[in-house]
Parts: structure tokens; sequence; C-alpha cells
DNA sequence: TATGCCCTCGTGAACAGGAG
DNA sequence: CTCCTGTTCACGAGGGCATA
């Protein structure tokens, strides 16, 4: 395991210990997640690995860069590096807490001080942590993804455009020939796909990603830097009386299992697996 | 009440048989 | 021989029940 993994899977609250590096957000970074599929609801699978019941729909992030430029042979070498990963992370939120907003899910940036207020708010307010050394984890699967580049993207309808430096509103706006879906079209993308994660306890919970690469680490010896962060939307865990079933895949999770990612169920449209027959 | 287990549904894959 | 169509099998997924 790469130096600073054993620290994002067994990290211990901020309280008592010093800000440690993998745990440090890089300002300077150009990267940044977005959250392309937010996870909507899931069914508590216990505390066995017999029962799996995979969070639905799979979330789905993506790599962003600032400035992007899809002539440039260094950004798209950047987005079809095989070393990124990105880890994901659980966290209960209490219904109370102002926490459970959605925020900057959509953005990946993260305001420091209020996420300093939120890492308190999280060890004083009873709720169990997924986090604690001496508490089973609540999330089973696959929590670190490895990269999936396409060269289209599936679902330009819904696909973000590169964050820009300039601060030129005209650049961000939605009739900006450069953000028309169009001209994503043909635009290349990194997903990190969790397509095998499961929550062993109802609730109320969101997911936290961290895009790290493990090619720096190997070039340092030092602990791993987080490249960006993101957080999903809010999304409720059933007991199994309660769930209300799976929904149908979306076109971007079609699209990416078309595109090769096998590993992805998908739902819906004619497609997905059943059952023995007698 | 939570959780593990069982049953059923529905589809893809594999295969066989017939038509051209 | 190839292609098309129908049938059978295997399996993952989801719902619901029994039990601790």
């Amino acid at each position: 395991m790469p130096h600073g993994f054993d620290k994002l899977l067994h990290h211990e609250p901020e309280a008592e210990s010093p800000p440690a590096p993998p745990r440090r957000l890089s300002t300077q970074s150009r990267y940044h997640l977005h959250v392309r599929q937010q996870p909507i609801a899931a069914r508590a699978c216990g505390a066995g690995d017999r029962d799996r019941r995979p969070v639905d729909p799979p979330p789905i992030v993506q790599i962003l860069l600032n400035d992007f430029d899809s002539n440039s042979q260094e950004d798209n070498d950047i987005l079809q590096d095989p070393r990124f990963t990105v880890g994901c992370l659980l966290f209960p939120v209490s219904p109370q807490s102002p926490w459970s907003e959605p925020t900057e899910s959509d953005t990946g940036d993260l305001d420091q001080d209020r996420e300093k207020d939120r890492e308190k708010d999280r060890d004083t307010d009873g709720v169990a942590r997924t986090d604690d050394p001496f508490s089973t984890p609540l999330l089973s699967g696959k929590a670190f993804m490895s990269p999936f580049y396409v060269e289209a993207d599936p679902d330009p309808n819904s696909a973000p455009p590169h964050p820009s430096s300039i601060n030129d509103p005209r650049l961000s706006s939605p009739s900006n020939a450069y953000n028309h879906p169009s001209a994503r079209l043909h635009q290349p993308a990194t997903f990190f796909i969790f397509a095998d994660l499961s929550i062993r306890s109802a609730g109320l919970y969101r997911l936290q990603f961290r895009l790290m690469n493990w090619g720096s680490v190997e070039d340092t010896g030092q602990s791993m830097p987080i490249l960006a962060e993101a957080w999903s939307d809010p999304f409720r865990v059933y007991p199994a009386k309660d769930f209300p079933g799976m929904r149908d895949s979306s076109i971007l999770a079609e699209g990416l299992k078309e595109l090769g990612f096998v590993e992805l169920k998908t739902r819906g449209h004619g497609k997905g697996k059943g059952k023995k027959r007698r």
C-alpha cells in the first residue's frame, strides 16, 4: 500500500492529531472533483459480506482541470494518468445539522474555515464516525477507485465545463459557445465510478471523495497529498423493509458501461440481469 | 428492530434446429 | 454453410420474511 493510504483508511480525528499532509488540500491544485452522479438511496446491507446492496445510483466522480485545453498534449496526458486514485469516505449527517445542507458538492472547492467547523461538529455531535477506529466500518466494498478515461463524454448534456481561472462571467455563461453541450461532445473525460459501495446501517449520510496521485509518492517518498475533494449530497440509507427500490440507470451510466466499464451494473432500458427460473 | 437468508423476476448467453 | 429464430440455462438483482 502506498505511503499515505493507511492514514486515509484509518485516519484519526483532527482534534487528537495535528493536521497531517494527507489531510491537507493543496490550494494551488489545478484539479477539481465534480460529483457527476449523486447517490440518492441505498438499502442497508448489514454487517456481513454476503448481503451486498450497492448504493443507488452508483456515485460517479469526474476530474476537472483548471483552464483545460483539449488541444494540449500535457492536459490530455494528465487526464489519462492511471496513477490517479479517488478515495471515498462515508460521514453520517445529523438532520438538525446545517452540515446536511448541500453546499460545495458541485464545485469541489472547500472553504477551509467552514471545513474546520464541520470537523469540530462531527467530533462533538455524538454521531458515530465511519472512521472511528474502534467501531465497525459502515462503508464496505471498493472505496478506492482507479480512473476510467473516455475520449468523448457519453452524456455531454450533463457534462460540466472545466473551470477557468479567467474571471470573465461571459466565459461561464451558458450561452458561451465553449460551454455549450455540443462543444463538449467530443471532450475527453476521466471518471471514478463507485459501482461497488455498500453501507451497513440505515441513516442519512454524505460521501467525501478525495483525489490523490500515487505517482507523487513514488517520486518524493512523502505521504500522499490530496489534490482535490468533493462531497456528495446527503442521501438516505433505508432499512430493508423501507427501501423504495432501485432506479433506472442514467444515460451516463449506460454510456460508461458501453464504453467498457463492465463493473457498472445498469438497470432499466431493457438491460440488467435477472433471476433463475424454475 | 436489525440482519441474514431465501425466493422470484427478468435478462444475457449459449445452444439447437430450420430456412435460404 | 450461414443466418435467423426459438428454447433453455445460468446468474445477478431485488423483495420480503424469519429469526436473533
